[in-house]
DNA sequence: GCCAACGTTGGC
DNA sequence: GCCAACGTTGGC
């Protein structure tokens, strides 16, 4: 089991939208950036991560899960791009805003710290604690702290 | 809306 | 295979 993290821009593809989703999840389409799509291969199912809102919002505000391997990317014919599934697990009780992660000096080596334009990122099982704990969730739980 | 950082592209 | 030009991302 690995932990990820998953940007996205709320105008374009938000928190509200995955959730409606519900189980049945959706594409976590659009990545064109090799770095990002060589993490989403890596994914296996039941792998679970942060959904972080860039641009408007700037935090954390929820958890997702893995539900589809990578794949071909259904909004090209490119055949270098795949994506996988996500579906939302539950809410951020507490949303962990960027500011808050780069107060904290355990988050100070964290991808969306030293690599903020990757928009799909790895979070180690250090970092998945402390972010949960942060937003009052019990980060092996998925349970209100 | 600005601009710095950085990934990608394409000419040589 | 280098590197300048260009486009995009994303925090501020």
């Amino acid at each position: 089991m690995k932990y990820w993290l998953f940007k996205s821009e709320p105008f374009k593809w938000s928190w509200e939208q995955q959730k409606a989703k519900g189980d049945i999840g959706e594409e976590w389409d659009g990545v064109r950036n090799y770095q990002a799509r060589n993490f989403m291969r890596d994914m296996e199912i039941g792998d679970l991560g942060f959904f972080y809102h860039s641009n408007k919002g700037l935090e954390v505000v929820g958890i997702v899960e893995v539900c589809a391997l990578a794949h071909p990317d259904s909004t090209t014919d490119d055949a270098r791009w795949d994506c996988v599934d996500i579906k939302a697990v539950c809410d951020m009780p507490v949303p962990v805003s960027l500011k808050q992660v780069k107060a904290n000096e355990k988050l100070a080596e964290m991808s969306l710290v030293t690599s903020m334009r990757l928009s799909v990122q790895p979070v180690t099982p250090a970092e998945w604690a402390e972010v949960c704990r942060m937003g009052g969730l019990n980060g092996a739980s998925l349970k209100p702290a």
